[in-house]
Order: C-alpha cells, then sequence, then structure tokens
DNA sequence: TACGGTGATTGCACAAGCTGTAATCACATC
DNA sequence: GATGTGATTACAGCTTGTGCAATCACCGTA
C-alpha cells in the first residue's frame, strides 16, 4: 500500500489543463486544481514555481534534446544547423500529437501572462541554441542571429500547423517558412 | 491650492525607477514605492494593471510612432520598410538619452518577471508591424516575417549600444545588424 | 527483525499582489 | 450657487507564493 499516489506532477497538469481548458485560466485557483487532484497547495508549489509554470513542464527536456541535436550536427552554415535539428526534435516529440499540442497552445494564447511565459521560455532556448551554435565555432552575434531566425521560421511553421485543417507535417512547414523567410530577407 | 500633487503616473515610475535600482525589483514592495511617491496603494494599481507595468508607460507610444511610420513609408521591401521606421524612431526617442535607457533596461534584465513583461511588449510591437505591412500589400506569412527578422536585427543592435564603452549610434548598429543577419540567413 | 536515513507530502502562519465598492472633495460648467 | 466629473482614498477580502517544522512509507544495512 503505497503512500500516495504516484505521479503527483503529472497528475496536476493534467487537472490544471482540463480547468484551463473549461473556464480559462484566471478563473481557475490553485486550490482547484489541486482539490482535482486530490493534492495541497503546498504541494503544487513544491513541484512548480508558480502558478504558469504548470503548463511547461517539458520545455526544459524538450530544450536539452535541441542543444544536443546542434552539438552533434556536422551541417556547415549554423542556420542549417539550427533547423535540421529543429526537424529532428518536430518528428520526434510533435507529430501524431497534433491535437493535444495544438489544444495546449490554444489555453496558452487565450491568456496574455502564459503567453508571456511562454516567450520567456522561448527567448531562454534561444538564448540556448546561440550558446551551442558559439561553441562550435562562430562569433557570439552570427550565433545569436542564427538562433533568433530559426525561432522566427520555427514560430511562423508552429502557427499554421496549429490552424484547424492544416494536414501538412510540422517538419515541411518549417521547411517552408526557412525558404520564405531567405527570400524575404535576401 | 490644487488638491493633489500633479503627475502621479510620472511621480510613481520615478519612484518605482530607482527603488529598483537600488534594491532591486523583488525586493521592493508596492508599499514603499507608493510611499516615496506620496501616494496610496490603490492609486498605484488605478494607473498600473500590476507591479511591472510602472517600467513600461512609453511603450504604448513608441509603438503607435513606429506603425505610422511603416503606414506612411515608401520603401519597396518590406523588410526595408520596417527597418526605416525604426531608424527614424532610433534617432527620436533613444539617442542622446542612452545613459538613462541603458540603466531601466538593467534593472528589466535583472530580473526575470520583468524580462517575461518586456518580451511581451516586444512581441506586441512584431504584431503590430506585420499588421501594418500586411496592410500596405504583403501577405500575412511575408509580413510576419519580415516584421520578425527587423525585431530581431533591431534587438541585437540594441544588446550592442546599451554595452558599456560602445559610443557608436544605435542607428549604424541596427544597420549592421541588418547586413549581418542578411548574410547569415541568405 | 530492528533501526536509522531519505524524500515526498502536509499544515500552518504570513507577506505581498491585486480587486470591488463606496466615499471624498477640488475643479469645471452652467 | 447648484451640479457633475474625475482623481484619489479607505477598507475589506481573495489569491498567489514562501518558510518552517512535522509526518511517515520506503530502502538499505546490520
Amino acid at each position: 500500500m503505497p503512500r500516495w499516489k504516484p505521479d503527483a506532477a503529472e497528475r496536476l497538469q493534467t487537472a490544471a489543463l482540463e480547468l484551463f481548458d473549461q473556464q480559462g485560466f484566471e478563473r481557475t485557483t490553485v486550490a482547484e486544481i489541486v482539490a482535482r487532484a486530490e493534492l495541497t497547495q503546498r504541494t503544487f508549489f513544491n513541484h512548480f514555481a508558480d502558478k504558469r509554470e504548470v503548463l511547461f513542464r517539458l520545455s526544459s527536456v524538450l530544450q536539452e534534446e535541441i542543444v544536443r541535436e546542434i552539438a552533434s550536427s556536422d551541417e556547415a552554415s549554423p542556420l542549417d544547423a539550427v533547423v535540421s535539428a529543429l526537424e529532428v526534435v518536430a518528428d520526434k516529440m510533435f507529430e501524431n500529437q497534433r491535437a493535444v499540442v495544438a489544444r495546449r497552445y490554444a489555453v496558452i494564447a487565450a491568456n496574455p501572462e502564459l503567453l508571456e511565459r511562454e516567450l520567456g521560455k522561448n527567448a531562454a532556448l534561444t538564448e540556448a541554441i546561440a550558446d551551442a551554435l558559439h561553441a562550435r565555432c562562430g562569433d557570439p552575434e552570427t550565433a545569436f542571429l542564427a538562433a533568433g531566425a530559426a525561432m522566427l521560421a520555427q514560430q511562423a511553421a508552429f502557427r499554421r500547423w496549429t490552424r484547424p485543417g492544416e494536414t501538412r507535417t510540422l517538419r515541411d512547414l518549417l521547411l517552408d517558412a526557412v525558404r520564405s523567410l531567405r527570400t524575404t530577407v535576401g
């Protein structure tokens, strides 16, 4: 007889996502979340630094995945190195989960505070990518610009990918976005 | 004999910036800010939606300025339209205020919550720029990519501009960043 | 079997951010 | 002189987030 039911963090995330989806982020309290997950407020804040973090459990492993992929890449151009890393991760973690990801993103996009947190995660990821590129070879400014450009294309692709009715893969949309970016900038 | 001292919002902003600079954002309470400005907490939250907003009073006028400049621009390429608008605004609002701007940015960069808010403002500005470009001619995706690319260059330039010892103008650094972006993307 | 360390969870008390509501009162307008 | 406007205030209350100490199943070791 275990002392507690397992997977507290995951139960909290599931409960939170359901409630945010139903009644919105601002209208649900941490008290409601922990009641649904059969835990206490203190436990919630042991697992997550604040109420928003509960929706970003996976972003750190995503970042590590991408950085590792870049470090082991052999692309010549820094932009291509980042893009191919994003392709790999897109295949591994997003495809065949379109519905779940789109729902989570809809919740985030519906609330300014969550959107800010998402932007913060993206900025941290951009910095990590820039550091990885910098370690590989180039100067810091080029690394920053390549990382930012790749993330810009990624964001454009992601927006399309989460549109209802869209059937193409994230990978294809990403390559399209990179092509568009090249013509728009060049 | 006026009933209240004038310019409540500006007094609050000044008091807040001083305190954040001295003791950090997290270690200063709204109670301290309003005490220094000789007002009450309720008045603070009448002027600013939350504690962070007090540092972003000018971002809305900045956005309007840039959007207006883009609308009245006659550049052919969307990227050039945004960049020249940013140049104009950089000259008008930033130059000869390097010290003040750098201090404010140092305060923001020192705190994750403030950094997130700054990212949110930048994202809103990017959207507004994309809308302005979209209204001028192009398709939405091109507008988004051009806006994002211009903001990326702007951010790279701004980072350099606020480095201690940097003497070049923001305008020059922006044009340099655009050139670098063209070579790393193209 | 006994025993002590580990670590996830909890209860409690409290600071701080933020909000709704109603009251005040100089100022402007007529 | 009457009246409305609008910025400020007082107050009461909810929610988020934190520090600290206590609990107690589980695990390794003797």
